[in-house]
DNA sequence: CTTGACAAAGAACATTTGTTCAGTTATACT
DNA sequence: AGTATAACTGAACAAATGTTCTTTGTCAAG
């Protein structure tokens, strides 16, 4: 079972791994029970037991009447726990998506420019690649949070995020956005070029589409790819 | 609605350094009350807000009733702090999410067993754990897909897809998903619970709120806490 | 067989520590 | 001015967590 004097035991091995991985993957270090429970000691005092011999050793040091007052000093020799491997592909799995303003109905709305290609990542948007069309380069791509209940006929809310796409024309059946140089307004509709006409058709299907007879005052703002509604915070009324 | 100012106050940056040094120093996080000593703030819900500010910019990690559970993620230069970690993070920053099936206006929609915990990422939706609210576990949410118009008032559409969090109760002001079992209907609202009533609130604007005098009808399914509309697909007509 | 050191369990206890909430002050925006 | 929102206070509370104590079992040396 467990042998006395000389070296560690089976348990002082398992504890120390633990430490390292508990801290690895948390950033502060287990409890008491915690540890116990990833051990399998049931007992709280016996782990404290073992986490004093473990100070005598110097594998850690600890804070007396500090919760998590553990630190954890040297690790088992060769025993790295690698397991995860795959951080780069996760990583390319992910886009960040810069969040260059806000879209208002009566303003026309930003567009980066074309070469724009900083990282800001305190307004970075983070997407994973699968939820965007394939093939779609991030660079193209750029976020804008929806100011105003305006687009609730694109069934867009305030406070949403749409992903845009850079494209200066669209393509019949396309979701756009578009500024109407006549009427002074920026909207998000659905595209189509009929017979030198262009309809505008809202997501909402109660709504009734904007036929425009003079295709020049559709100024196409880009390509609408995802919208984000995140719920975290509460409405108040 | 975030904090308007989105840099960090002197505050925040005397926090962020200070939890490097004393992580630097003791191998464990500070607590709350010795973030205050140490940076002058002489209340602990104020210590408290702030941490839970820089949990939303992503400069740290929470994890909730555990003492000293902060993660500290990147330091004010922008450098990831280094110790053990690295690999893990990439990963668990990208979750995935079950699809377990379709919500319809006119039958109940489908809800995981409380004990569900297997992957398949197949059906798997992907997300930045950044989009969704901090603290977040992975196995409180799965993803529902919606089916047909009858969500409008909501301002979800059509092949929409709602992530939502396993829940039995609602608080006032969220998004729930309800079962309405004296009309048999499935609907997305806004929940308050009003002196002994309840008043479901619409997306929309420019709807209006239902109310219904007997709480007891009103099952709630889960809390919304994303949409997400793909428009990678063309819209036909 | 007894003894004593070691290992272990389990419970009781005391402190540490995160959370919440009612209220107050400050700041910004009409 | 007045109103809304953010920043802050202080205290009370509940949960998390380290510590201590009693008891039990094992095993090798006397």
């Amino acid at each position: 079972m467990a042998r006395k004097k000389s070296g560690l035991s089976q348990r002082h091995k398992r504890i120390i791994q633990f430490l390292e991985r508990f801290q690895n993957e948390f950033g502060f270090p287990p409890t008491i029970r915690e540890i116990g429970e990833n051990t399998e000691i049931s007992s709280t005092s016996v782990v404290n037991y073992y986490l004093n011999q473990l100070e005598e050793m110097h594998y850690i040091e600890r804070s007396s009447n500090v919760s998590r007052g553990i630190k954890l000093l040297r690790t088992l020799n060769g025993e790295a726990v690698q397991k995860f491997k795959q951080t780069a592909d996760a990583i390319t799995e992910l886009l960040s998506i810069p969040l260059v303003g806000n879209i208002i109905a009566g303003q026309p709305m930003p567009v980066p420019p074309s070469d724009f290609n900083y990282y800001d990542p305190d307004s970075g948007i983070e997407i994973a690649r699968s939820l965007l069309p394939p093939r779609e380069k991030a660079d193209q791509l750029y976020a804008l949070k929806v100011n105003g209940d305006s687009m609730i006929d694109a069934m867009v809310n305030d406070g949403d995020i749409v992903i845009m796409k850079k494209v200066d024309q669209a393509e019949n059946g396309e979701m756009v956005a578009i500024w109407l140089s006549d009427r002074d307004e920026t909207t998000l509709k659905y595209f189509f070029l009929e017979n030198g006409k262009v309809r505008l058709q809202p997501a909402n299907p109660l709504m009734k589409p904007i036929i425009i007879n003079d295709p020049k005052v559709v100024k196409v703002q880009g390509k609408v790819v995802l919208v984000i509604r995140q719920l975290d915070d509460l409405k108040l009324s």
